[in-house]
DNA sequence: TGTAAAAATGACTTATAGTCATTTAATTTA
DNA sequence: TAAATTAAATGACTATAAGTCATTTTTACA
């Protein structure tokens, strides 16, 4: 029985060629300036067919920002390899996400968008948001790396690992947000984006008050 | 010419007849989910006079941001006042917020959602933002507990006032965001809001890697 | 009381997400 | 292989809601 599996792959391939043109399209112009029947007519599809694959726009959306989830999440891996203690693995997690800012602008963007979203009532299908948390979130990532850091002394162990993953995990999403979209502040205190950074992994590892 | 002034106070009263109007509106059945037509009609006013008092239906929702970030501005002007160091005050400002997020919560989602949307692209008049960061957004107060608290010695002097200022406020940012609509999180990693504040406030202060 | 200015109205325009009856293509069956 | 069944695709249509503007109503004042 070949002819299921093939047009499952046909399948497969038809939803990301209609994923490869909505990226097109939001990506040029901005996902709210962006309407089904441009991503329709990138696709050479009809409007109708979008539904057929996809549940609303903000469900392409989200396939797309796990497009990026899934580049991210490699990104980290990988750099976090040759690195030994928990501690340097959460510094170089902070470090690819800037790098991943860089090199992939428009997916970053998008990541930051998603996330400082409410999650709880986005307009997509329950299975691609457990998906997502799952297998592609960062913050699994930092998870392993901040239990590991309690282990091999490198992080504190005097505050549930629970805890500190998860502050670590919301202070870095707070910095990343304000570097996507409040240019405003960087006028204001005239600053760059990497110095916030800097400062961020300064803070998190030794905090504010003097020693 | 006592007319003027009458009309002007009058129109004052108008405007803000037609926020408390959308307030009601909006905060009952949530922003998205609520039509100007609605508004309207709870106002007891047509829908076109809302656009005489309001660009759109964004400008009203930042003028509902406003009165909450006015709220928030005296109740931590408040609550510093008899503080000392600007450590302390710094951290008076954390606790504040979460009194805010529990006694004004309709606000402070909205507050929320503002400042963690692009606010580059708010459909809403240069004046009101320009008005905003000047004189309402707590992050000029969190400056000034900085600069005092590098001054007294309650803060670390090593790094630039305005990296620790945007750097600070970018972390809070981040917790109430994930404490505001991630709930998911929660649920994951079985925490409740104070204890990611609580660590929040442990880690800007002390850092998270061992003495 | 007549007129000019200001305020308010609501029917209308515009824009776009999402639907669904119909058509077209592919697959199975007899 | 022709007919029948199932699957995929279509695009005209619906629904909704923001924002506009010619017209009407109210107010100010000579």
């Amino acid at each position: 029985m070949g002819i299921t599996e093939r047009k499952e792959r046909e399948k497969e391939n038809r939803r990301n060629e209609i994923l490869d043109a909505a990226e097109k399209v939001f990506f040029k112009k901005g996902i709210d300036f962006s309407t089904m029947d441009e991503v329709a007519e990138q696709a050479e599809l009809s409007k109708g067919t979008l539904y057929l694959y996809f549940k609303s726009k903000e469900d392409i959306r989200f396939a797309i920002f796990q497009r990026g989830a899934a580049i991210l999440n490699s990104l980290m891996q990988k750099n976090m390899r040759t690195l030994q203690t928990g501690k340097e693995r959460l510094i170089s997690l902070g470090e690819t996400f800037i790098m991943f800012s860089r090199n992939f602008s428009d997916y970053f963007r998008l990541f930051i968008e998603i996330q400082t979203s409410n999650m709880e009532n986005l307009n997509i299908g329950k299975e691609a948001f457990e998906d997502y948390v799952r297998h592609q979130s960062p913050i699994s990532i930092v998870q392993r790396c901040v239990m590991q850091g309690i282990q091999d002394g490198s992080i504190r162990r005097d505050i549930p690992e629970s805890h500190l993953t998860s502050t670590l995990w919301s202070q870095m999403l707070g910095i990343l947000m304000v570097i996507n979209n409040h240019e405003h502040l960087f006028r204001i205190f005239e600053i760059e984006a990497a110095d916030i950074l800097r400062t961020h992994l300064e803070i998190a590892q030794h905090g504010s008050i003097p020693r």
